[in-house]
DNA sequence: CCTGAACCTGACGTCGACGTGAGGTGTGAG
DNA sequence: CTCACACCTCACGTCGACGTCAGGTTCAGG
């Protein structure tokens, strides 16, 4: 597979994924013409790529991860990372939720005040 | 209150509270020397602030915001806006959740491999 | 009056995940 | 062979929330 259908089929930018291949989180075999040619597998890696983006990790920390979520073998260092990501997905987690609750009040407020006025 | 105090309180940088002033999110009256002075408020303020920044929200938009967050009163348009920001939340919570049980799953593979392994 | 801490206004630097443009090459259909 | 389109490698630009440095001013205690 190309370059460009797999950004179509991953939803990422071809920028993107060339800044993968860059920070070392996805691999290439190339054409002759020295062109990209992904297999099957790179949709995978892509998505979970963007999961852990999504989670805010950076790309120097999935990096550093990728190895033992692919593999499901890690270092003690790396599963003391795994366990630091997810309590700091777990904070913010809590964070959003309160502040989802403070907004969820302001609109309450709001509506009622508009409803009054009506 | 001087902003020194102001920052050491609220927890915030000096430069990040002349940041605020700079983008109309927070006001401070001045001495006749040309400091700024606070109001005891202003912490409450800068608290509010930081939620909504934690919350994923730009200054743009908290600067948009803030009038009717403090005051209860929304145009239509502004009672979209908040309903925006917190449906913004509420998707960033799951795939942050999503996220996380991904690591979970990670992390139990990780221990389980270990714990076969001694 | 003096001094050191706290404050002031510019204004440039940072970091991460790409966007974007330049200038050139590979690929496949007709 | 040609043409269009996809692809290639630099390499600079972007954006937001500040950090940081320079050069000067104000404030409070002694």
């Amino acid at each position: 597979m190309r370059i460009g259908q797999l950004a179509r089929r991953s939803g990422v930018s071809v920028r993107a994924l060339r800044y993968y291949e860059e920070q070392r989180l996805l691999e290439s075999a190339r054409t002759s013409g020295g062109q990209r040619d992904y297999p099957d597998e790179a949709l995978e890696r892509v998505q979970l790529i963007q999961d852990l983006f999504a989670a805010g990790l950076s790309s120097r920390t999935v990096v550093e991860l990728l190895p033992c979520v692919s593999t499901g073998v890690a270092t003690p260092a790396m599963l003391d990372q795994l366990i630091t990501e997810r309590d700091r997905i777990t904070v913010r987690i809590q964070d959003l939720t309160r502040a989802k609750a403070k907004l969820g009040r302001v609109i309450e407020n709001v509506t009622a005040a508009n409803v009054a006025q009506d």
